[in-house]
DNA sequence: AGGTATATTTCGCTT
DNA sequence: AAGCGAAGTATACCT
């Protein structure tokens, strides 16, 4: 698992170390200590002295941790070349992508600790509570939108992006459903308006007049949108995400 | 630097550890090995035992990572809660959030190396080619945009979300420029839309007739965002995100 | 705490 | 490669 350490090694050593170990593409390579980070690309970036952590996964993509956050200082994601030099008797790690171009470098100038780990393609990983689990069972249970509904397309491709639920009600009035998995917001709003367009646009070719329904279905709404929906014409239906029953309620000890 | 590590520890030993260390909340604290991780909040995941890399943050920040990508496979922003235990003869470490309430497991099965780094807060981190940035040269230098326009405010706050620009032009009709720092798309057209009818409402209850010109500037735009622009007579300028001069051209050696 | 918008968004999918 | 939309988006900002 822990494939190569090194500890304060000089520029020199981990310099070989990183290109050995980036060249195998088949371990996590990671440096902590005080670097010097610079990025430049879809925008530039410069980071003074400081410690950080760099991880390399085995896909090539690369991130800079600093303290604070998820979000990594400097990243990039699968990159299309890495490599470690000695550049002013410091070493320089420098990943680069083609599309978009982009390049970051980490000049080290007390590397403290590099190691080569072993990290295995993740198995089974299963995320439940998506949109599109929400989209797959109101495909099979329309009536939890409204009784008599029938649905006649997923991701009914239309002029740009998806429908994600393409209906007709019990009148037998076409009905554009869009879903939301948390909070729907105005986006959740344009994006239904502009769904309902396109369709009616369509319907406008084959027939004279056409009344297109459109529903936001999630489980809340913010107040904002909900005007703006009801100024446009639009609907709201609450559909909640199933969540599983196996649900381990958090201790409360985690909270006391 | 590196603080402390332990290698293969007992659950007991990897439970004292991460405590130690986490209570303190002065280091980064990773631990690679066999490991199973359980998500339960706005969604909820498991997956199966594999070989991951856990890094706790000073500031409670928690990711998991597998061998792919720069998002980690489960993570958790700052949490409100740490701790480790053992359990079954496993050490888990559990963080929690209370809003959302959300929980993260991560059940050792074969921990093999416990770091506590210490990670310096990041001194100067300049990030060049934001929109922010081009906002404020476009404040100063709307001819850039169009001769004679002249900018009344930035970040004008509207019924929801503020305008990048309100700006009059040389014919003393407003205008509302939506900003773009990348490619725009058809929902920065919505967004624009939504702004300039927000504008409209807003002059109608002080004056009778209102034209108000809607402007997205950016870099490119897609042909579909194009299409619905023109339709709803909206108008698209071309703005450059100025690039540093001192731009480092990417060594030709890293892609040869 | 709620709402909004940005992001070097990333990522996956479809054209 | 481009375009589109979801994401447990994260994060910052503002009310």
């Amino acid at each position: 698992m822990l494939r190569d350490q090194l500890l304060t090694p000089t520029p020199a050593d981990l310099t070989v170390f990183l290109n050995r170990h980036l060249r195998t593409r088949d371990c996590l390579v990671q440096v902590a200590g005080l670097a010097e980070v610079v990025y430049h690309g879809r925008a530039a970036s410069t980071a003074d002295v400081g410690a950080y952590l760099l991880l390399i996964k085995p896909d090539g993509s690369v991130q800079v941790h600093a303290p604070k956050g998820v979000k990594p200082m400097n990243w990039q994601p699968k990159t299309d070349e890495i490599t470690a030099f000695v550049e002013d008797d410091r070493c320089v790690l420098a990943a680069a992508r083609r599309s978009p171009q982009e390049l970051v470098r980490v000049i080290w100038l007390e590397p403290q600790v590099a190691q080569a780990l072993e990290i295995s393609e993740r198995g089974g990983f299963m995320l439940s509570g998506s949109e599109k689990q929400l989209q797959e069972l109101l495909a099979r249970q329309p009536e939890l939108i409204e009784p008599g509904l029938r649905v006649l397309s997923r991701e009914l491709p239309v002029s740009s992006g998806g429908i994600d639920l393409y209906a007709q009600d019990a009148q037998g009035r076409y009905v554009v459903v869009e879903l939301k998995r948390g909070k729907a917001t105005q986006d959740a709003v344009s994006q239904l308006a502009r769904y309902v367009r396109s369709v009616e646009d369509m319907l406008l070719r084959t027939r004279q007049t056409v009344e297109v329904r459109g529903i936001l279905a999630a489980p809340e709404i913010t107040a904002p949108a909900r005007l703006e929906l009801e100024a446009r014409n639009l609907e709201f239906v609450v559909v909640q995400v199933p969540q599983s029953s196996a649900v381990p309620s958090i201790p409360d000890s985690l909270f006391d």
